[in-house]
DNA sequence: AGCACGCCGACT
DNA sequence: GTCGGCGTGCTC
């Protein structure tokens, strides 16, 4: 690409040769560095490769040059690199991003470049199309590949591809090619993406359904930034309903992308997009391969794909001409990155959208309580589609007091609940037992010395999975055989699998029901996506009489026959000082709760607890949801709490407990830069899993006011601690979890 | 992040 | 003597 000579008519930001300008680089340098404008100078935004000591680096041109390096040790940048330049919104969105998550720019940087390859020329290869001679014998082989080619029209095919549409093999095309019959030509390994049809495939909607879409039809043609919270329970039609929103952009020529969660993310789903546009989205998760990265990062860049379907890190792709952002499951928790660049994907979608002007659809059955109430305060609009197979069905709810069920001791299934599954089994009805715990027991216990297995590397209990013979930390991944004598002790035969899972919640339901067809649905079950997929569609069409499963139940699919879900223990979750434990508990319990029954065959959740008088369990038996956001909302805001309060957490981490206690204790005790705020800081306490791989953990939790410049405050407050060794500190503003 | 510089212990 | 451990500091 040649570049433009500066005159008049450049657009500003235009940098002429020698000019100082600013490179942000994807070093850890946090800050920028000046550089001299290379030969025929530069745009703002533009991808550069520079100097830096004694290597190449890649950076982005930030601005005009600082001029505060002394001006003889500056060097020039190296070259432009074959890339459209960066956005203005797109650095403002990363520089945004990066003070409301504390992190520095060049990680930041690292996230918007996560493709290889950037300053490659393209990548190419050889195609072959039709030529304009004939040639000098014709077999029948050689017709059906100047047919096939004929019928491609202008579009040039590998080799492979033009031998398979003709049905030869490859040595008949390349037969062909000294005649001039079939041209060989060089083109770029990384093509535009198909053209979607925005009225390829589009669905009858129900009433309801077109009402919603018009809407966000209508959101999307105004060309601004906007915000809805669509609910709806499965099978309502979200998908159907927000895919008309992605229609509409791409009918004004802008880009769309869809997040999911990066387990949603299926061939499933891409089916259904490609079904309804004519054509495959581009894809973005981390299964993605190097060569599909680079491809769909340059054609995003280019304006060449139009609709991205991807997990969070999609959020941060280069796109020309962005639309609209769809979030799907919005509630989902790992939109949460927890890791790196901890930011919350669903938020900073909201935050692009409203630099560039686009619309943001948040598409969730439960919606967290953050969407809920920024909807109830009119911050984002809000479209609920109640019809599920015309007239909404939610299964009768009723609670199971196990207070007052005396239980023998490995037993988990009350008398009640058994009961019900009987019913069920006679009835040629499926029952469905949940349970939120993987494995056999969650819990080994010594009965000679009462010592706990736990992980040799973190602070977590090794679960017996009976299933794969195996101990497994589930924060790890470690795993051992499962040993007959006691690691500490070395007590033979004494160790003693303690609490359920849901394997151990198989054997039991084996016992109690003769003959009854069995299935555990669990993600440690199943090698591949396929295998699991087959599996649950087996169950679906009647395959077992008792399902049992973990959170896996809760997502997507439909059981038709279903009509019991008994919860094993409701309380799982509610207990602890988790802010969102209620929240999710609530959340997962309409999930699994939903799962049973259709219009014609009502269901009953069954719900074991110890706590039928707690808040979220009354909620929840009475189907209110609003009661349920507005008593949790009530709450938060009575403690101060998000999204009525701000809270952010500080992990400090290192190989020697003393040492990140050390500094836990000195932050906290050096807090003057919080209190200046009104913030306060609890801590420091061991993290939730005190020890993972080998480092120790503690954490500092901040709680402020809501509108104070809290990341501020937290900066000037860390600002003076050098750290050494291997100490790490990381900060997490608006953790998901904490204490 | 890399890469150089530099200051201490255990080898040819 | 000098090879190499990795703590510290620098890169426009």
């Amino acid at each position: 690409m040649a570049h433009k000579t500066p005159d008049r008519h450049d657009p500003p930001g235009y940098y002429e040769t020698g000019e100082l300008v600013a490179v942000l680089t994807a070093q850890p340098l946090d800050r920028l560095l000046d550089y001299k404008a290379p030969e025929g100078g530069c745009h703002l935004g533009a991808f550069v490769e520079v100097p830096l000591g004694p290597r190449k680096v890649q950076g982005v041109v930030w601005g005009p040059g600082q001029g505060d390096y002394d001006r003889s040790k500056i060097r020039s940048v190296i070259r432009v690199l074959d890339t459209p330049p960066m956005r203005e919104e797109m650095r403002a969105f990363l520089e945004r991003c990066g003070a409301y998550t504390l992190t520095p720019m060049s990680m930041m940087l690292r996230l918007a470049t996560r493709a290889p390859g950037l300053g490659d020329p393209p990548s190419m290869r050889k195609v072959y199309r039709l030529g304009d001679a004939e040639p000098p014998r014709m077999t029948d082989a050689r017709r059906r590949v100047l047919d096939a080619a004929q019928d491609m029209g202008g579009l040039a095919l590998t080799l492979k591809e033009l031998a398979e549409a003709a049905g030869v093999t490859t040595s008949v095309v390349k037969g062909l090619l000294p005649s001039g019959a079939i041209r060989e030509e060089e083109s770029p390994r990384d093509t535009p993406f198909p053209l979607l049809d925005a009225d390829y495939g589009g669905k009858t909607l129900t009433e309801d359904q077109s009402a919603a879409a018009e809407r966000l039809r209508a959101s999307v043609r105004a060309d601004s930034y906007g915000t809805t919270l669509l609910k709806g329970v499965t099978g309502s039609g979200k998908t159907e309903v927000y895919l008309e929103a992605v229609a509409e952009a791409l009918r004004q020529g802008r880009q769309a992308l869809v997040l999911l969660p990066e387990i949603a993310l299926s061939a499933e789903f891409l089916t259904r997009v490609e079904a309804r546009f004519g054509a495959k989205p581009a894809e973005w998760h981390s299964g993605v391969t190097m060569t599909d990265r680079r491809r769909t990062w340059r054609m995003v860049a280019e304006g060449h794909a139009q609709l991205v379907v991807g997990a969070r890190s999609a959020l941060f792709l280069p796109y020309q001409n962005l639309g609209l952002i769809v979030v799907d499951e919005e509630h989902d928790t790992s939109y949460k990155q927890d890791e790196g660049v901890m930011y919350n994907a669903r938020d900073m979608a909201v935050l692009r959208a409203s630099i560039l002007g686009a619309q943001v659809v948040l598409a969730t059955a439960t919606p967290s309580l953050e969407s809920w109430a920024n909807a109830e305060a009119g911050k984002y609009d809000k479209l609920v589609l109640t019809s599920r197979f015309g007239e909404a069905v939610l299964p009768e709810m009723r609670s199971i007091d196990m207070r007052g069920e005396k239980l023998p001791s490995n037993r988990w299934i009350s008398s009640q609940l058994e009961t019900a599954v009987k019913q069920r089994m006679e009835r040629g009805e499926q029952a469905l037992l949940f349970l939120n715990r993987r494995g056999y027991a969650p819990v080994t216990l010594c009965r000679a010395c009462g010592q706990q297995i736990g992980c040799p590397h973190c602070d977590a209990r090794m679960v017996e999975h009976r299933f794969l013979q195996r101990l497994v930390c589930h924060q790890c991944g470690e795993n051992t055989p499962i040993p007959t004598t006691c690691p500490s002790c070395q007590a033979e035969d004494r160790l003693a699998p303690v609490g359920p899972g849901v394997e151990r919640m198989a054997e039991e339901a084996q016992e109690l029901f003769e003959g009854a067809r069995i299935a555990v649905l669990s993600s440690d079950l199943y090698g591949t996506a396929r295998e699991l997929k087959a599996h649950i569609e087996n169950i679906a069409q009647g395959g077992a009489d008792i399902i049992i499963g973990t959170q896996l139940v809760a997502k997507g699919h439909n059981f038709p026959l279903l009509t019991l879900v008994g919860v094993i223990d409701a309380d799982l979750g509610l207990q602890g000082s988790d802010l969102r434990a209620a929240e999710r508990t609530f959340q997962l319990m309409r999930q699994v709760a939903g799962r049973a029954g259709r219009a014609d065959k009502p269901g009953v959740a069954m719900l074991q607890t110890y706590q039928p008088e707690h808040p979220v369990i009354r909620a929840i038996l009475a189907g209110d949801e609003e009661s349920f956001w507005r008593a949790e909302a009530e709450e938060r805001r009575a403690a101060g709490m998000p999204p009525y309060g701000r809270l952010a957490g500080i992990i400090l981490s290192g190989g020697e407990a003393q040492q990140v206690f050390d500094l836990g204790n000195h932050l906290a005790r050096n807090d003057a830069a919080l209190r200046r705020v009104g913030a306060v800081v609890y801590g420091p306490a061991p993290a939730p899993i005190a020890r993972v791989r080998g480092r120790h953990r503690v954490r500092l939790l901040v709680k402020a006011p809501k509108g104070v410049a809290l990341q501020g405050a937290i900066s000037d407050w860390v600002a003076p601690i050098k750290l050494r060794g291997d100490l790490r500190l990381a900060i997490d503003i608006d953790p998901q979890s904490f204490f």
